[in-house]
RNA sequence: GCUGGCGUAGCUCAACUGGUAGAGCACCUGACUUGUAAUCAGGAGGUCGCGGGUUCAAGUCCCACCGCCAGCUCCA
């Protein structure tokens, strides 16, 4: 430790000696990497949420036998206890050293850190092999309790899929075999709730090869999406919104004059021109396109009518299909489709509208997500690389949106080059059950296609004025929206959300008129339940409710027909589950409340 | 799109180093009339993702394609 060194004591309860060791054992699967395949080049291995990985170069791939023989040389290492050390080298020494050892990949990353002003060169060391490392690092190998590696995947050489692909090595590290028992448990856990799972236990949605990244929604998941839709159309409506609904076929003018056509058109499905000369390149071929987003029909409608300044902001609301040809590798159950929908929204608005608008909207999404109980993470977005409209446009409405958001108090996360092609925009990102992070909703601001498309709006002193888009959505789509849930809900819905709210259970058949007159009574009160007339003793139609994850199942026997009632059993085991026998007309007022959309 | 893995009945999964596909659940039929997580018996159900190839013989080996999974690039 040098004199300027700041001292930390790590122990194994704070939560950066997780991290720490975690980087440990990216050291240590390197150095044995090299050990067992020799020529395999190093280049780097950062700790990860919840483990760490190592990106190596190397021209055959590692085999599943090669991740086993690497994770049982690692752990061999922690047995050894081998220690760190750790010294500073120069420039020279460091490419050198780095030089010496054929490192390509390290010597670039060598060259970069001192391009960037560092003097020194910090170097870890341990049983021979060295990396350098800003460190810390423990002591010695055997602090790290247990590695355990859990996957392969191809990687790109600094994120960029221009560079040389590389094989990243996934895995974990724990203090204990205790907790590393326990995160695999976890795991496993986590799995049981992935929407993809339950999507098919639970019958709500289905995919066909024949349409692969398009969802068909079976009548369970239909009315997860269209309870969704009008609690969206009802909040919009009470907030200012119209509803409208355009083409889904456009002529490719419009996604030449929105920008799309020479920023977008790698994700759009092309209508190809049968008269066109089939030599030409697809692009060229193409007459009409789906549409990927709604804003460019917005903007159609909105210039097809002269607007007043009075009119603003004007908040247009569409929940049309839109198509994304999204690249095959990144289709993902309902979080990444093809073919989706989307709560979206376009407010035209003056700029001293803005912060109010920006406020307003946030304050609508956090109310909805809490209506779930999801927690979320909002990111602030800046322009991208490829992007249309000047920079003078971009600094006026970055600064304008980063205002707006920064007098909303919330805390967010700063994504340089992450905003849309046309505008800046604040991202705000759920995790799945398993942890990936899915963005959902989006506030973004657009100065540029007001410009492309001309709009205007009639002001007090009677002028022609520009002005300012928001793009806007809640849910996000919809699609992604009902995967988040089915997760975070783990196929447990809410009573109001729940595509089948009750299923009632008579004992024997004797009880089924009374069951039917129940069901009668309860769908004139617009509750969604069933009746099981399957031939199969009580306990049997309890489990399948249970299994089915439908919040009631209401026993009708002898009892519940003399008495003009039902025994309702919430779904879920504790002995407070049975709420014994409750007269019809209490229970369907009960059952109305919990019915109720709240948000 | 890239790297790796996977694809057997509606679902979950078996089938030794190649020898001609099997279980449970679900489904159908019948019996049973049952009070809070599985009643019993019988039956039906598969071009082993698709197309080629190797072989006397392919679910099993090889090639190409399609789809799915993890990750990367990209994104709601």
């Amino acid at each position: 430790m040098n004199e300027n060194g700041t001292l930390a004591i790590f122990t194994p309860k704070n939560p950066e000696a997780i991290e720490l060791i975690r980087h440990d054992a990216a050291h240590i699967v390197a150095s044995v990497v090299q050990k067992l395949f020799p020529g395999t080049q190093v280049t780097i291995g950062p700790s990860t949420d919840d483990g760490f990985y190592y990106d190596f170069a190397r021209d055959k791939p590692f085999t599943p036998e090669d991740l086993e023989a690497i994770e049982k040389a690692a752990n061999e290492q922690i047995k050894q206890d081998v220690p760190f050390t750790r010294r500073e080298v120069s420039k020279e020494e460091a490419l050198d050293l780095f030089g010496k050892l054929g490192e390509k990949f390290k010597l670039e990353i060598v060259e970069d850190i001192f391009n960037k002003g560092a003097t020194t060169l910090s170097l870890y060391e341990h049983g021979g092999w060295v990396d350098f490392c800003l460190g810390p690092h423990g002591p010695s190998t055997g602090r790290v309790g247990v590695i355990k590696l859990t996957s392969v995947a191809g990687a790109y050489w600094r994120g960029d899929h221009r560079n040389a692909q590389l094989q990243r090595i996934y895995g974990t590290a724990f203090f204990t075999q205790k907790d590393l028992d326990a995160w695999v448990t976890q795991q496993e856990e986590a799995r049981k709730r992935d929407h993809r799972k339950l999507g098919k236990e639970l019958d709500l949605f289905a995919f066909h090869p024949a349409a692969p990244g398009a969802v068909f929604w079976t009548a369970n998941g239909t009315m997860l999406f269209t309870i969704l839709q009008q609690a969206m159309r009802t909040m919009c409506l009470a907030n200012g919104y119209v509803e409208i609904k355009t083409p889904l076929l456009y002529n490719k003018m419009l996604w030449e004059k929105s920008g799309h056509w020479g920023k977008y058109r790698e994700n759009m499905f092309l209508i190809l021109d049968p008269e066109a000369d089939p030599a030409l390149p697809e692009e060229e071929r193409a007459s009409f396109s789906l549409k990927p987003m709604n804003c460019p029909s917005h903007h159609l409608f909105y210039e097809m009518k002269r607007k007043s300044y009075r009119e603003l902001p004007l908040r247009l609301h569409t929940q049309d299909v839109l198509h994304r040809n999204e690249a095959t590798g990144v289709l993902s159950g309902l979080t990444r489709v093809r073919q989706f929908q989307q709560d979206d929204a376009h407010i035209y608005l003056m700029e001293s509208q803005i912060a109010d608008e920006v406020a307003a909207l946030t304050k609508l999404i956090a109310k909805v997500y809490d209506a779930f109980g999801l927690t979320f993470t909002a990111k602030f977005a800046t322009r991208p690389e490829k992007k249309i409209g000047d920079d003078a446009l971009w600094d006026k409405a970055e600064a304008a949106l980063k205002a707006a958001l920064e007098q909303t108090g919330l805390p967010y996360e700063l994504k340089e080059g992450d905003g849309a092609f046309y505008g800046p925009k604040i991202d705000f990102d759920v995790a799945d059950s398993i942890g990936r992070k899915w963005q959902l909703g989006t506030i973004q601001l657009d100065y540029v296609a007001p410009e492309r498309f001309g709009l205007e709006y009639i002001g007090s002193d009677n002028a022609a004025h520009r002005p300012v888009v928001i793009h806007r959505a809640i849910y996000g789509s919809f699609e992604r929206f009902i995967g988040i849930l089915i997760e975070h809900f783990a196929g447990n819905f809410p009573v109001w959300l729940a595509p089948v709210q009750a299923v009632i259970v008579p004992v024997v058949e004797r009880q089924e008129a009374w069951a039917d007159e129940v069901a009668a009574k309860m769908r004139a009160a617009g509750l969604r339940v069933e009746v099981d007339k399957q031939n199969s003793k009580l306990a049997a139609k309890i489990r399948d409710a249970q299994l089915a994850k439908v919040p009631y199942a209401l026993v009708i026997g002898d009892k519940e027909v003399e008495a003009k009632a039902v025994s309702p059993r919430k779904h879920g085991t504790g002995k407070d589950a049975d709420l014994g026998l409750i007269a019809i007309d209490d229970w369907i007022a009960t059952m109305t409340k919990e019915a109720a959309i709240p948000y």
